[in-house]
DNA sequence: TTTAAATCCGAGTAATTTAATATGATTTTC
DNA sequence: GAAAATCATATTAAATTACTCGGATTTAAA
């Protein structure tokens, strides 16, 4: 079980733009470059990001990408949501067809246990939390370079 | 995010060989049937059991399989470990060349979370487990059907 | 002792999904 | 007007997943 590039990536390059939030737009460009991700590649998932309100863009020269709301609004969850699709452990879960089958309800619950604990935790960090997370870990590396 | 049919039909299989446990050996014909998978794929996936020292095999006519343990001592995890490989959801946790950027801790920390989320539960769930709550939903089934 | 039912093993292929690339249009700043 | 950016869509390449096939071996039962 693994998260594909879409999820990934697009995580990765939000994380970015909350690290600039407030700031001035970043444009796919420089994220790509930061990252070394394919620049087109890059553009579709943005699209996605964007269509789906987590992003806003801004046109033109100097233009670029900014959150469309406070890092502490947006979850990982609501990201994967948007590039991966909803988390489903199995199509037996809203499938009835294959699943008046003798074992049904006993894996269907099991798939429902673990789609849940996946949700429980992107839906509890947010953008904030990340940065947050990364700024207390370059502090403590700046106090060990100290010593 | 999902689940490959390995480790579903996998577990599926496990399943059955668990309501079956103590009695005599189930064939992957048998299994394949009721569940109308592959004959084929199935016993690639048994022969990954087998090795793994899940299952037993008892080869010629009347031959099958049944669990090398009781299904208390065997989780949800030891399946899916052996069927889908370690739950990596990104490559970035124990690669550590591209990882030396920017983001590298932020996002590190955040698919270690989801990681050990899913095993934790995965870990938690034994075949018996499911084995009952199967059997209690059936019971719930019948006296609902006797009203 | 023969037959049939089963596992065992490895190779090969088809189908699907993922990842990446490409092209051209539009918008906006300088 | 040139350059830098998004926007939209189509196409291709690569990788993975799912499945198929053929034949060898083992063993219970007729």
């Amino acid at each position: 079980m693994k998260l594909s590039t879409r999820g990934r990536y697009g995580v990765k390059a939000m994380f970015e733009l909350a690290l600039q939030y407030g700031q001035e737009p970043l444009s796919i460009k420089s994220i790509s470059e930061r990252q070394n991700i394919s620049e087109y590649y890059l553009e579709q998932l943005f699209s996605s990001l964007r269509k789906a309100g987590l992003v806003t863009s801004i046109r033109g020269a100097q233009g670029g990408y900014v959150l469309s709301k406070p890092p502490s609004e947006i979850t990982v969850y609501d990201i994967l949501d948007v590039l991966e699709g909803p988390i489903e452990i199995s199509e037996c879960i809203e499938d009835d067809e294959n699943c008046s089958r003798i074992e049904y309800c006993a894996t269907r619950l099991l798939w429902i246990k673990i789609r849940d604990s996946v949700n429980q935790v992107t839906k509890s960090i947010t953008l904030e939390d990340m940065v947050n997370d990364y700024k207390s870990m370059n502090l403590i590396t700046n106090i060990k370079r100290g010593e």
